[in-house]
RNA sequence: GUGGGUGUAGCUCAGGUGGUUAGAGCACCAGGUUGUGGCCCUGGGGGUCGCCGGUUCGAGUCCGGUCAUCCACCCCA
């Protein structure tokens, strides 16, 4: 038997377009077009976007050289391919706002557990053009309604990672406080401090973690504008309501983020706990070759929410069914008419009364015609309400 | 990439120390009730016991390998 690939799956559940359709209303409401790029794209966007560095690059990509010899690779995250896109059709130079919406999936190459697969779907958006921290303060919102929508708790981590001007700054710092600590750190800590001294801030070592608790914050540490920006974030989710909780080692793995990181995480669905991640990525349209153009977004995981979101298991439509042939012509006549106003299902094979009743029950129909010998005579229907 | 758990019916799982025709519950189909679902009763259909090899007179059971799956590390949505 031929079986889906490892980390792959069909999807079956209903959840899945209810978080598709949710999201897509929140997204359309606060002002987004659609967008939807190529799932295979040329493997170097991803090395300039995403960085080398970052695990996702260097060794959980679906890479590949197509027969016109092209490097290429199926997309292990969002962003990239709109930014990409944004570019290739000169909104950089427009200069005007643009926001966009996605959904779609992404493939990664890893050991798949609860939560991970290595094909998984992401919705997100991505808004151009505004480098207001108000923006940024209406893009957490935005994620904060399509989880209360669905019904689903969270808490919410926020950062900032500073901009060009206090990064560099802290950067130094950092990397003074992790080579006076070199020897204590885990071989990873010690590989980053030249590739990538911020990633140790999240790393997962106990050990790191107990020497990192002195080391100087980021926070502590940004320029005025950053500073204010971050205070206006705080106190605009204040405004709205909405909770969140300051964490300090939050940096995200992928190299393009600025100022601000936050991510939404739940408690109830194992060790891969993120549910949506983003934040702002004011380089990023320029390393990519565009006109500098600020920018800030987030993915939702899809398939990290369907636990925590409830089916509706409410009766609806029409089931229709007839007890001779002849009667099975006469009841899709009359299904097409009702049909353009709600969901009617017509049972192609000829049953008892009663096979046809348990059959709409198991469907979770509401009402049930049924058309025998009498019913085709008078012209009407054998009516039952489940 | 590393570690651990699990692979028997469509689903959830039983099958001490190897022994004849591999079981249960749920689901499915039919009948009881010739045109009134859910409850009940009776009957029925369904299985390469993940795969390959080994030990043995004999393997679902023991051994080796392999694949898949789950969970965790790691990473991240």
């Amino acid at each position: 038997m031929i079986k889906a690939l490892r980390g792959m799956k069909d999807i079956l559940d209903p959840k899945f377009l209810k978080i598709f359709d949710t999201a897509r209303d929140v997204a359309q409401n606060y002002g987004y077009d659609y967008i939807e790029t190529p799932v295979l794209e040329e493997t170097s966007l991803f090395k300039r976007s995403v960085g080398e560095s970052s695990d996702i690059v260097n060794k959980e990509m679906y890479q590949f050289i197509d027969k016109g010899g092209n490097d290429v690779c199926l997309r292990p995250e969002g962003t990239a391919g709109v930014v990409r896109s944004f570019i290739e059709h000169k909104f950089d130079r427009a200069g005007t706002p643009k926001r966009f919406w996605y959904f779609g999936p992404m493939f990664r190459y890893e050991r798949p557990q609860k939560g991970r697969f290595r094909e998984f779907h992401q919705f997100g958006v991505e808004s151009f053009g505004t480098k207001s921290i108000y923006e940024d303060i209406n893009i957490i919102s935005m994620a904060a309604d399509i989880f209360e929508r669905l019904g689903i708790e969270y808490t919410l981590k926020i950062n900032s990672l500073g901009c060009p001007e206090c990064m560099p700054k802290y950067k130094d710092k950092l990397v003074e406080f992790l080579n006076q600590h070199k020897e204590n750190l885990c071989e990873d800590c010690q590989r980053r401090i030249t590739q990538n001294p911020i990633r140790t801030l999240d790393c997962k070592n106990e050990n790191c973690q107990a020497i990192l608790k002195d080391a100087p914050k980021i926070t502590d540490n940004l320029c005025d504008s950053c500073e204010s920006d971050f205070e206006t974030l705080k106190k605009g989710l204040d405004n709205l309501g909405i909770k969140y909780e300051i964490d300090k080692n939050l940096v995200r793995g992928l190299d393009y983020y600025t100022k601000t990181t936050f991510e939404f995480v739940s408690n109830k669905i194992g060790a891969q706990s993120a549910i949506a991640g983003g934040g702002r990525y004011d380089r990023l349209v320029e390393f990519l070759g565009g006109k500098p153009t600020p920018g800030v977004g987030f993915a939702i995981g899809i398939e990290r929410i369907m636990d925590l979101v409830e089916t509706d298991t409410k009766r609806s439509g029409i089931y229709m069914g007839a007890l001779i042939e002849e009667a099975i012509p006469y009841i899709q006549k009359h299904a097409r008419g009702v049909r353009k106003e709600q969901k009617v299902f017509v049972e192609p094979n000829v049953k008892s009364l009663k096979a046809h009743l348990k059959a709409a029950d198991k469907g979770n129909y509401k009402t049930v015609l049924i058309a025998g010998e009498d019913e085709l005579k008078k012209g009407d229907f054998f009516i039952k309400e489940l």
